[in-house]
DNA sequence: CAATCGATGTGCGCAATGTACACATTTCGT
DNA sequence: ACGAAATGTGTACATTGCGCACATCGATTG
């Protein structure tokens, strides 16, 4: 049994590959080399199923951000039925949680400075991920999520858990002893606050 | 008059070169030869003043703190007698406008998953950093800065800041119409309350 | 004042990388 | 069955970070 001349699914085994070297945290040395010869093909097949480089990185952070949302919305579902302040509670732990389980991945879908906002792709899966909070928190002011107020309170319940995974990830907060930094779920008592 | 063998002080051309070329927006496409040549000296004599490429980015990003550092301190200065919370409205507000002006710089100092913490000259320009937005929170609060909760607040508006600019930066916003996201100064006022 | 030495800069070279181009192999629709 | 579309290979090239040997210069020291 000698493998043949195609692959098969080489798109997806290419991006497995890239995601589990993602996930050992090799973002900065991730080449098209590596992935091709992980996956057995050589280098320039990948180009029949990613026009560079970035592309194949974009896909992987919108996929990145389909996962953050289903893990956002698994968490809500697995609370049943319950307060909306418990869910958005849920659902700030549970970005938090994301970016502790795959830093590398979780950089790069905010890493890029947004150059991967031109690609329709990856705008709709952010797009989607950010939804849930907008749902949660709306829930909480009891309002319609697409109402001004709702939006807005999101982004800045958003931008809270944003920064502190961002900072928790990048060290910042290593240099101050434990009982001065606040764990994920003191900052996501504060959701509520900058909601209401 | 011709240029002389050695240039005077590379170290600092280099350095403003680069800051030059991240000025523009070039992070990813900055290459020692790049900065070398406008300079008007060869590549490798960069690597008789820095020990790597990260060590010049290294570098640029403390920088950036001190920088960041400067700028918050000014707001607040700029201000004269004030009432505490609009110290740290400033403060915030500052902070943001920095990482407006120069999103590549401010990129650079978050972006690469705290690699660079581990270099003491970034650590220590980043906590000097920290601690002005520390000051600000623990004037708010009428304690001490050292105090568990001033730090603790202080992450919190840290991380809300951050995030905010982030998104900003990385044009997550701006799917959303103008009347449904907040501007900054709504998100600063936040800070108030997250402190509380 | 000249010899010397450390600091600074140059040239050449190497391995790795993204990507273009021409060509090979396989699959599939008609 | 056969030609076209899809997919994979090989070669090649420019760019990059960096190592090594050597050149140049300013300061120190006898």
């Amino acid at each position: 049994m000698k493998k043949p001349y195609h692959h098969g699914n080489l798109r997806s085994a290419l991006l497995d590959a890239a995601r589990a070297r993602l996930a050992e945290g090799a973002e900065a040395t991730l080449s098209l080399r590596d992935l091709a010869g992980r996956v057995g093909v050589s280098v320039n097949a990948t180009y029949r199923h990613f026009d560079s480089k970035e592309a194949l990185l974009m896909e992987l952070a919108a996929e990145g951000f389909d996962a953050l949302r289903a893990d956002m919305l698994g968490a809500v579902a697995k609370l049943g039925a319950a307060e909306a302040i418990e869910r958005l509670h849920a659902t700030g732990e549970a970005y938090f949680q994301f970016a502790q389980h795959d830093p590398a991945l979780f950089q790069l879908m905010f890493g890029r400075e947004g150059r991967f906002a031109e690609y329709e792709r990856f705008r709709q899966s952010a797009e989607a991920a950010f939804a849930v909070l907008v749902g949660s928190v709306a829930a909480v002011q009891r309002v319609a999520p697409d109402l001004p107020s709702a939006t807005k309170a999101a982004i800045a319940a958003w931008s809270l858990m944003h920064g502190f995974a961002i900072l928790s990830l990048g060290g910042y907060l290593e240099a101050l002893p434990e009982d001065r930094r606040p764990n994920v779920r003191e900052v996501v008592k504060m959701l509520e606050v900058s909601v209401a």
